[in-house]
DNA sequence: CGGCATCCTCTTTGATACTG
DNA sequence: CAGTATCAAAGAGGATGCCG
């Protein structure tokens, strides 16, 4: 990207992401840790992959990403975040609170990755009973199985199945995701296709929000 | 811009703010208010018109900027950030934490506008004695003086010159924000070619950070 | 298959000129 | 002052080829 040449910080931190892609190159990095080359592919649908390519050295260059070849059990190379790369963070924190309110009205024609409900996860749900039981929600939608697993005070994310989870949420990104973030109460969710299995009352533990109808 | 068609509120914040020039004009918008089209070209170094046109429209459209014909003592039309762009703060707070980074170097062939002080100003300088009598600083620098005002807690940055200030700093743009932001004491930027007049001891009342060297 | 590099087409940008 | 029109150059997107 052609540099703004303006002595401003905004311009400056523009002047390195501010290029197409390079934002959500780093939302997956932070999202997923180190990735590999397909793996960045899948998080980032639509993307061409020589620009992926390019985005990458880019950002190598810029001190924001480091590449590692990893040994044999991987025998491939990773992409990390460096620390400055990571620093981003609340960026992508401000825009995503910012974006979230394009979330209702979904086109329908867009892709979700289920790795991405991390976010909204993080962002609305917390865990309103420290001393109960841990409890597990399993989200079936997008291209895999997510779990959402709340204990001792923490909400954590991850890519999975359980054996028996407390709840299960079954829809689209957008029911799921309007369940998630409380702007969907579960009545609202099943008329919209959501489907449950297990106590619908865990939702009253990590709703941050709590919706007109949470039965 | 092209969407990305990703399900996700990061990729839904860049559908509508990702384009090259849009959070800059963003960046006036928020930092001077309502604003005639030729102001936001002065701020804006380097757009071409016909991007400025076409950026104001996507913004209008999307929600962010309105329009207004503004009567006779103005007699042009203004543009002003809706709720919507305001709430875009935060996003442009959080970029320009992040780009500070990149300040220290400078490749000296920047651009600098004397309104881009408020900025750094409010992210680094805090009234260190509220109860203190009011002071005035003169900043001198880029394309206008300006003034940073000291008083009851509050700190605030206006363009304009003051009669008699306590204190004006007078030098390049990386040197004054190093003093103001706290990364170069007043010894060091002088040596970089600071001029001062008046009592330096007020920066102790304004600096965050207290550096190394105050004298 | 993972990890790119190349080629080609289409869109966007930037610089400048021009108009009400 | 407040834009629109024009056009060459750069960049994005898509397909495909290559190589360990």
């Amino acid at each position: 990207m052609r540099s703004y040449n303006q002595y401003c910080a905004v311009a400056k931190a523009l002047d390195v992401v501010g290029d197409r892609w390079t934002l959500l190159i780093v939302r997956e990095l932070l999202l997923r840790g180190g990735s590999r080359y397909t793996d960045l592919q899948h998080g980032l649908p639509g993307i061409a992959t020589n620009l992926l390519g390019a985005r990458l050295k880019e950002l190598e260059d810029g001190g924001l990403v480091r590449r590692e070849s990893a040994p044999p059990p991987v025998a491939t190379t990773l992409y990390h975040l460096t620390d400055a790369g990571r620093d981003l963070q609340p960026v992508l924190a401000a825009l995503g609170r910012w974006g979230a309110r394009f979330m209702p009205e979904p086109t329908g024609e867009e892709v979700f990755r289920s790795h991405w409900l991390a976010f909204p996860v993080s962002e609305f749900l917390r865990d309103g009973e420290p001393e109960g039981p841990p409890v597990t929600i399993e989200v079936r939608t997008g291209d895999q199985p997510a779990l959402i697993e709340v204990a001792g005070g923490e909400v954590t994310t991850r890519l999975g199945t359980a054996p028996s989870p407390d709840l299960v949420l079954e829809g689209d990104a957008p029911t799921v995701v309007g369940v998630l973030s409380g702007m969907l109460s579960l009545a609202e969710a099943r008329r919209l296709g959501l489907r449950t299995e297990g106590s619908a009352a865990v939702m009253r533990r990590v709703r941050y929000r709590v919706p007109a109808d949470a039965s």
